[in-house]
DNA sequence: ACAAAAGTGTTCTTTCTACACCCATGA
DNA sequence: TCATGGGTGTAGAAAGAACACTTTTGT
């Protein structure tokens, strides 16, 4: 059996923050790419990711790769898709890419890796592979997601101004959106769960609100396996 | 490298029709199963699948095992998930599943194949494998995407009546909806065209409608390769 | 003529949207 | 006190739900 007859399975993440740059009009999308070291695209920016161990959940890979490229577990993990065109890579390769949120504030915390550096999504260079194709594909699907659930919250840490979460919403529709209205909406939804702490600092303080676990359901359908929108429980921590 | 060291990628099909019972309140959803002559779960009934070629993409790969199980070619077909719990099969399988629309009057018109049958979805037998997770999460898609997608077209011939269009949303929501409401919504969607037929034989002869193709975009975001939701060009013909 | 399905109209409710307006704080 | 963002009120538009009503066929 020579190496051309086997498939192989990787996974890829394709890991979303968010950045607001300090005199810009709204925040800005981000992720990290991992430079390439060896031969096919060597140089290029792609997807980090690695080969599926054959002990490990398609889940769990995903959250290693995460942890390995920028040592954050993410708010959010879910699977975007299976890539297996025949010619999408030299050798044959199916990919199963995972698409993640991780909390702005926790990226600012992380130390930088080798090898790896955040891009805007709005101005990438080339990536390797299909790898162009499957970011597009992610960040249509985090548009179109954030419209009808709630992972907005995902990259916001625990306790947040109604303000700070529509920049959110604004930054991934890329349009501003009507603070009142806003405000009604998401009130309305039940997602949210005013506490009686305020943000202070700039002019009229604002009310902080947190993130309501319980309801969970009637999103991602009867596929809740270990996955959760909330912090992972430690499928990364399998030293 | 023993047998138990590598992992195999298999690509299995949740196609999913309509049938209309006699003497039925309404139509119902089916699918067809296959009997495993094989050792795990032998006897039991599972998903249509195999496994991956080496030079054989994976919606290619979904559309031969599909032809092989029914004959048919699917009028929608899209890849629903990648399966690849550690313990989900003795050895390592990576599963990815896709999910399928063939028309109720092609499949009446097929001759049945060898160990396959077509079952009601609301009373399936216990699957093999993860089978059984796979399906439910196919039917949730399916009612979740019948909602705001038009793919309900796929479950029916090129022309129709908008009786029998309300009719699949009945049997795939599984509860009536108000005729005149539902003319409304599906004749402003724009996504339907009036021909100048009509079906006759019961009452009032009811105009007869088509699919409008020109309103393609706009649902399955940038990833449109060559599967669309018209009926597939030839990528089961590669005899 | 009558039953039954096709197709139209009307009303009420809910939701979205635009925008005017008041409130509370830092400077 | 004034600028600014936090927060409330409200009126019109759009969309959805309920249901009465008219039209056209087969029997």
């Amino acid at each position: 059996m020579s190496s051309e007859d086997i498939t192989r399975v990787a996974v890829s993440t394709v890991i979303l923050s968010l950045k607001r740059e300090p005199g810009d009009e709204h925040a800005s999308v981000v992720m990290p790419l991992v430079r390439r070291v060896r031969d096919p695209f060597e140089g290029r920016w792609a997807l980090p990711g690695g080969w599926l161990d054959v002990h490990e959940g398609l889940d769990a890979a995903a959250s290693r790769t995460l942890a390995e490229t920028t040592g954050l577990s993410p708010s959010y993990l879910e699977q975007l898709y299976a890539f297996g065109a025949v010619d999408r890579s030299p050798t044959r390769v199916v990919s199963i890419v995972y698409w993640a949120l991780v909390r702005a504030d926790e990226v600012e915390q992380a130390h930088p890796q080798e090898n790896v550096a955040w891009f805007d999504t709005a101005d990438l260079p080339p990536l390797a592979f299909d790898h162009d194709e499957i970011v597009g594909y992610a960040l249509w699907r985090l548009r179109s997601k954030v419209g009808y659930s709630r992972i907005a919250h995902g990259l916001l840490p625990g306790e947040f101004t109604l303000a700070e979460l529509r920049e959110v919403y604004e930054a991934i529709f890329g349009r501003r959106l009507d603070p009142a209205n806003f405000r009604r909406q998401v009130e309305n939804s039940g997602n949210l769960i005013p506490t009686d702490r305020f943000r202070t600092g700039s002019h009229r303080p604002a009310r902080l609100y947190r993130y309501n676990r319980e309801v969970e359901l009637a999103d991602r359908g009867p596929l809740t396996h270990g996955l959760a929108p909330a912090p992972l429980p430690s499928e990364s921590s399998r030293s």
